[in-house]
Parts: C-alpha cells; sequence; structure tokens
DNA sequence: GCCGTTTTCGGCCCGACTGTTTTCAGTCG
C-alpha cells in the first residue's frame, strides 16, 4: 500500500466523478464529488488528519456520504466503492479524458461499442474508420481525434507561469494597440495568479469583434487556429500555449472580466448569490430572474461594483479560489494584500561564491536598482558541493567581505551576510552552531535524501527549525513544478514548530518552486508564522522574481504585517535580533 | 450527493463553438 496523502484522497473523489459519468450518473452527485475533491484540495488545515479521526463533519461540500469514503479512505488505505467502479473500466480508461475533444459520454460510447479502452485503441479505430461510423461521430470527429492524439504527444498541457508571462505581456500590448479594442485584460488563472496555468485568456471590449478576431490570429506567434467564431477565438502558440480571446461590449466588459477570472467555483458562489437577490449574473450581466425581481443594479463598469452589489467588498483576483472570499467580503473581513511596494529588501539570495552568477556587489547594487534597502546572501553550505557550497573558511572570508561592503552603503542600504545551510539527514545542521551564530541570520533547506518516509523527513525538518540559530525554513518541500513531486512531508506539523521556535518559513519566489504552495498560508498566518519572500536569486535577473513570490503570497492572504521583508531595515535588525534571542 | 433567510425535497450556472445533425448533443471553460 502506498502512502495516503491528500492527493490520494483528492484523486479518489476525482476518479469516482469520472467513472460515474462514464456510467451515465446523475449529473449532479457527479458535481457533488468534483466539488468535494475542490474542497479537499483548499481546505487550509490538516485535511487528511480529519478524515483519519473522522472529524469532518460541518465541512461544507463533504455531506455525508463522502465523509464516510474519505475517512474509510484516510484510515484503512483502501476505498471498496472506489475499487469496485473501476474494476468495470480498464485502468487506462482516465487517459481517454486526456484528448480534447473528448468527454465522458464519447468515451462511455466508444467503449461500448467499440471496446476503446485507451489512447492505443482510440488511434486504432479512429485510423480504421470504425470510430466515425458511430453514431454522433463522423468523419470530422476521427480526424479530429487524431490531430488531438499527435497534439497531446507534443504540447505540454501546463506551464510554469515564468513559461507563459513574456507572452501574456506581448499579447496584451498587441491586443490594446489595435484602434477598434477599448480595453484588453487577461483573465483566467494567470490573473488569478496561479503557480501554473493551461492556458491563457483574453479579453477585449470592443464595438468591432470582427477586426479584433482577424488581428488575434496574424501574429507570427500563432502557430494554429483550434476554433474561431464571432465572439471567441482559440489558438495555439509556437510555445504550445493555447490562449482563448473573448471579445465583448464596454458595457459587458466586467462582467465577462469577472466570469472568465473565474475560478469555476467562485463563480458558481457569485451566481448563486445573485440568484439569491433575484437576478442572474452572466458573464455579461445582471438581468432580473422574474417579473417580482428588484430592479438589476445599474451603471456597472468595473468589476468592484459587481461586487458591491451583491452586499460584497471588492475581491481580488488572486483570492477568487472559492474557499471562504465570498463569506470574508461580506464580513467586510478580507485581508488587506501585500502588494511589490510594501517590499523593503529580501533574503535568501546567491553569489559567484557558490552556484550564482553574480559577485558580492553586483547582487547589492542591483538590489539597491529596485528600490530596495537591503538584501541577504545565503550561499550554499559545504555538503552542497554539486552547488560549489562554501566550507567554514570561505564562508568566513564571505562574512569580512559583506562587512566591508556594508561600511561603504551605510546607512541607506545594508548586505545580511547568511548561509542557505544544508538540513543534513538525521536533521542536524552543516554548520556548528558557534558559526552559525556569527552570521546575521541562516535559512535552513533540504538538498539531498528526497525520499525519506513522511514520518521521518518531517521530523527531520523540525529538528533543524528547532535550532535556535536558524531564523527560516527555506523550500518547505522541494518541488519544481510541472517537474519534481514535493518530497513527503507533514506541513501542519511543521508549521506547529516554527510557531512553537519563532521560525520564518520562506515562500521561495523561484516561479520553478513557490514554496511553501499558496494554499498552506492562511493555516501559517493562523498559527502566528510569518513569511519572507525569498527569490532564492542566482543572478542579478533573479531578483525579479519576487514578483512570482508576490503572486503567491497575495493568493495565501498575506498582508504586509505577514511578511518579515516589507520591513524596513531598522525594524527587520530587531527581528532578525529577537530571533536570535529566544 | 449536497444544501437550506423558498430548509428535509427540489433544485443544482450557463453560453460559445463544432460537428453531426435537420433541431441538437457533446465538449469546453
Amino acid at each position: 500500500m502506498s502512502e495516503i496523502t491528500r492527493e490520494t484522497l483528492i484523486d479518489a473523489l476525482e476518479q469516482i466523478a469520472t467513472l460515474l459519468e462514464l456510467k451515465g450518473e446523475n449529473p449532479f452527485k457527479i458535481r457533488a464529488y468534483r466539488t468535494g475533491a475542490e474542497t479537499v484540495r483548499t481546505f487550509p488545515g490538516d485535511f487528511l488528519q480529519l478524515a483519519r479521526d473522522n472529524q469532518l463533519e460541518g465541512i461544507k461540500g463533504i455531506g455525508e456520504a463522502l465523509r464516510d469514503k474519505l475517512h474509510t479512505l484516510a484510515a484503512t488505505g483502501s476505498l471498496p466503492f472506489l475499487d469496485k467502479l473501476k474494476a468495470e473500466f480498464p485502468d487506462t480508461i482516465f487517459e481517454l479524458f486526456d484528448v480534447s475533444g473528448l468527454g465522458a459520454k464519447k468515451i462511455a460510447a466508444l467503449y461500448s461499442e467499440l471496446g476503446v479502452g485507451s489512447i492505443a485503441d482510440l488511434q486504432r479505430a479512429c485510423e480504421s474508420g470504425a470510430a466515425a461510423g458511430l453514431a454522433g461521430f463522423g468523419e470530422k470527429t476521427a480526424a479530429k481525434l487524431l490531430a488531438a492524439i499527435q497534439s497531446r504527444a507534443k504540447y505540454a498541457d501546463s506551464f510554469r507561469v515564468d513559461q507563459v508571462a513574456p507572452a501574456v505581456r506581448e499579447i496584451l500590448e498587441y491586443l490594446r494597440d489595435q484602434p477598434e479594442t477599448s480595453r484588453a485584460e487577461v483573465a483566467g488563472s494567470f490573473r488569478r495568479g496561479k503557480e501554473t496555468v493551461h492556458d491563457l485568456d483574453f479579453l477585449v471590449a470592443s464595438k468591432h469583434p470582427k477586426a479584433i478576431m482577424e488581428a488575434f490570429v496574424a501574429p507570427p506567434w500563432v502557430e494554429s487556429v483550434i476554433a474561431s467564431g464571432p465572439t471567441k477565438t482559440s489558438v495555439r502558440l509556437h510555445s504550445g500555449v493555447q490562449c482563448d480571446l473573448r471579445v465583448v461590449t464596454n458595457a459587458e466588459f466586467p462582467f465577462a472580466l469577472a466570469y472568465f477570472t473565474g475560478s469555476k467555483e467562485h463563480n458558481i458562489l457569485l451566481r448563486a448569490r445573485a440568484l439569491k437577490q433575484g437576478w442572474t449574473l452572466n458573464e455579461y450581466r445582471f438581468a432580473p430572474t422574474g417579473p417580482d425581481s428588484p430592479e438589476v443594479p445599474g451603471e456597472i463598469y468595473e468589476e468592484a461594483q459587481i461586487h458591491r452589489s451583491l452586499g460584497l467588498e471588492f475581491i481580488d483576483p488572486a483570492l477568487r479560489e472559492g474557499a471562504g472570499e465570498i463569506e470574508a467580503a461580506e464580513a467586510g473581513t478580507l485581508p488587506r494584500l501585500v502588494e511589490m511596494e510594501n517590499l523593503r529588501g529580501t533574503f535568501h539570495n546567491h553569489t559567484t561564491a557558490s552556484d550564482g552568477h553574480a559577485t558580492l556587489r553586483q547582487m547589492a547594487e542591483a538590489a539597491m536598482e529596485l528600490g530596495l534597502e537591503y538584501l541577504g546572501i545565503a550561499d550554499h553550505s559545504k555538503s552542497s558541493f554539486q552547488a560549489n557550497g562554501l566550507d567554514e573558511a570561505r564562508l568566513r572570508t564571505q562574512l569580512e567581505e559583506i562587512r566591508l561592503l556594508n561600511e561603504e552603503f551605510a546607512p541607506d542600504f545594508r548586505l545580511f551576510s547568511g548561509s542557505e545551510v544544508d538540513i543534513l539527514k538525521d536533521g542536524s545542521l552543516d554548520f556548528p552552531d558557534d558559526l552559525l551564530a556569527e552570521l546575521d541570520y541562516v535559512v535552513a533547506s533540504v538538498h539531498n535524501v528526497f525520499t525519506l518516509p513522511e514520518a521521518e523527513m518531517t521530523a527531520r525538518i523540525i529538528r533543524a527549525v528547532e535550532n535556535p540559530y536558524v531564523t527560516m525554513l527555506g523550500h518547505v518541500t522541494g518541488r519544481l513544478l510541472l517537474k519534481r513531486e514535493p518530497y513527503a512531508v507533514n506541513i501542519p506539523a511543521i508549521l506547529d514548530a516554527c510557531a512553537a521556535n519563532g521560525t520564518i518559513i520562506e515562500l521561495n519566489a523561484s516561479p520553478w518552486r513557490l514554496d511553501m504552495d499558496w494554499r498552506w498560508w492562511r493555516m501559517a498566518k493562523e498559527k502566528g508564522i510569518k513569511c519572507s519572500i525569498n527569490p532564492d536569486a542566482h543572478s542579478v535577473h533573479g531578483l525579479q522574481d519576487l514578483w512570482y513570490g508576490l503572486r503567491a503570497a497575495r493568493k495565501g492572504w498575506l498582508t504586509r504585517q505577514d511578511v518579515v521583508n516589507c520591513l524596513p531595515l531598522g525594524k527587520v535588525e530587531a527581528t532578525l535580533a529577537a530571533k536570535r534571542g529566544r
């Protein structure tokens, strides 16, 4: 039996939903499982433990049936209900859902009529002409499915945000430059600040949709046109990213922007709220549900006015995940999210001393250029030999260099001398305490032996966190987005240890990492833990990654008060010293 | 299967596009 994680629970609910769909079950029952999966995913707490302890009562979206199943799965490691469903189809049936153009109905038909249970089967059925003969299928469908199989093999279906951000800027600028455009925005998960995106959604307000559509498909970055209608066009870029464009009128724009920003879960809650007030809400407008409905709100130019009409504070796109933001907006308790201008400095940066590409002085000057008051250096420690980690002597040399530079920079700017010290397999640190005590601060990170069982990895990290000289914990799970899974670690237990020891947790701002994940920060914040948004910069340019970290922090409901590197120089010095003094 | 200021039954978001259809089903977001 493999280890049960929160992901196991989410997968189980999603698989149940998919299998019920294949069996043609009640769509609302299917949705209940999907909603349940999303609830588990976004639950701000140790969901797995609650499920094990059968303490899921009262969680919205998880009723009696899901509660029992989640408890069974969490406590015993298996779920007979799901096993029985799975036995009705081949294991490979799920891969068919990755083929664009195929949904449950078509897959069910392919399976029951032709025994198609895998992508390989599908390819054969399309090539032989068998698929085209099915009811509701035809030659074009078969050809499209073959193309979709090719495309699936060729392109990634998810992208890190840094992989698409330049395209977003370029396309937005291009759309705004069109003479027929009155407003243009990017919507979707990119606007919500997600760490990875599936596609990009653009929205334009214009009186001449045809001209905008023609302009959208024309640039050299467009590889192919996927679909094209009067108000909606989808293209694929050479990078493989799918981009959707909608064109609406000026009056519709705020509604469309809200709608296409999502999330789906957030939209459903917003619509339900409108319905209670006697209005339907769609991507174009408010409309009365009946003759007795109160008059719909007029003069809507901005999203904020939509929210206000529904009795809500403006909800920042970052928070629109259907995870309590509506309730908070109603109660007037939404956080005032941290902003780029609030950042006064940053920690955890590398130099040429270890595996960085810029010198101490170059990094310091780049930080000053960005308007920062301080920069924490944290080169690797000796065990990270792959990264040219510093030994005691080289670290002491760097300490002296930093001291000299600070004499030059004072009083407007300061370098903090630190180390990204390896957490060794047993949780001890790569440098002795007396050396750590000479530094201004210490980031402790795991860089090897990623495959420890969860309990051991958790104990290892907690031991490091308890060291009084460890100021902050680096990239908590070691994940590399879309490349390397997080290592198994009990985050709530780590949070408790950090809270007990006053240890700061890093939000590693590298777009590869964005670790600790934004989904945990609300829980961390409740426990009183502070965040440090750290670019983990290995070059001057890497400092810019702060922008990605900021997006993640905002998704985690963090405010200026929650982020230590929003403190001005004088106060941050006191904070670092106070941690040492505990 | 979930939920409730229409509360234990009856409703659950909905519009655009495509392809196979002669009026709509399926997929997608």
